[in-house]
DNA sequence: GGTGAAAGATATTACAC
DNA sequence: GTGTAATATCTTTCACC
């Protein structure tokens, strides 16, 4: 599939607001409505966007306490490794997870009310899961940059 | 605000996909068309929702690297703090940059094409920064878990 | 690759209940 | 909060370049 720089300024404005009609697109891009109508369904059928979300205000919904946590396994046999994976994915307050290198095994990001929640969330919820080693978290101060948007 | 369960609800269906309709909103919740509009105008007003979004493929797009890096600054003045942050907010490759407790000041999550892109950026942008101590980079081996949808 | 026009669906607003 | 109706706007299809 041919992916231009027409579409790159296409995916960059989407991200930054999917609810932009095709007419806006078309002016900022200096297109057709119906090139830019297709376009953007070539970008979905062909799996360059997958999916279109709102994205919520953390403050707002007294989410706005952020920590990241590197956790140790205790072994790293299959079976310890896939069943901490999936408790961590049914927990709500990580929204992410990776497998990282260096001294941890694993890299969460956690998203709670406050220290106090996150206390809670470690004692209750991250630590009982079981094969975990030892764990080791930094708290975030500032948010200086956060975003998901790519930019070409 | 009366910030309800119906809300929430509505939050959840609108992160999950916020192209959906008022119709299949309304079907799903149980509630007129009109109600879910309004309720969407209201969130949308008083800031629950921030943004809309269309959340791109990394993989498609060759940005399917991602490090997290930590950053020390040499001092912490004012002034090596403020042009630091300025600094990595014009850095396209970085995503997230958390100011954070611990032995680090900073932690970055970087995405590229791939490690020799990430060499790249490393030597060329991100330690040519002034006042930069010392960096210690972690790579993702494998994405557990990765969403920004924040479950009620 | 692109265009413009027409048809169909949805969002928006107003209103009575 | 409901439902309906009117209108504006947007999406989608189509014929054509």
């Amino acid at each position: 599939m041919i992916f231009d720089e027409t579409d790159k300024k296409l995916l960059e404005r989407l991200q930054n607001d999917s609810k932009q009609t095709n007419k806006e697109l078309s002016n900022a891009l200096g297109l057709s409505v119906t090139a830019v109508y297709e376009r953007i369904k070539k970008l979905e059928k062909e799996g360059y966007i997958d999916s279109y979300t709102a994205v919520i205000n953390k403050r707002k919904i007294n989410r706005n306490f952020v920590a990241f946590c590197h956790v140790k396994l205790l072994q790293h046999s299959q079976d310890f490794v896939v069943s901490f994976e999936k408790e961590v994915n049914g927990l709500n307050e990580v929204l992410e997870c990776y497998h990282v290198s260096g001294d941890y095994d694993y890299l969460l990001k956690v998203i709670v009310k406050d220290m106090e929640a996150f206390r809670e969330f470690m004692v209750k919820k991250l630590t009982t899961i079981n094969h975990i080693g030892s764990t080791h978290s930094m708290f975030v101060i500032n948010e200086v940059k956060q975003t998901n948007i790519i930019r070409f």
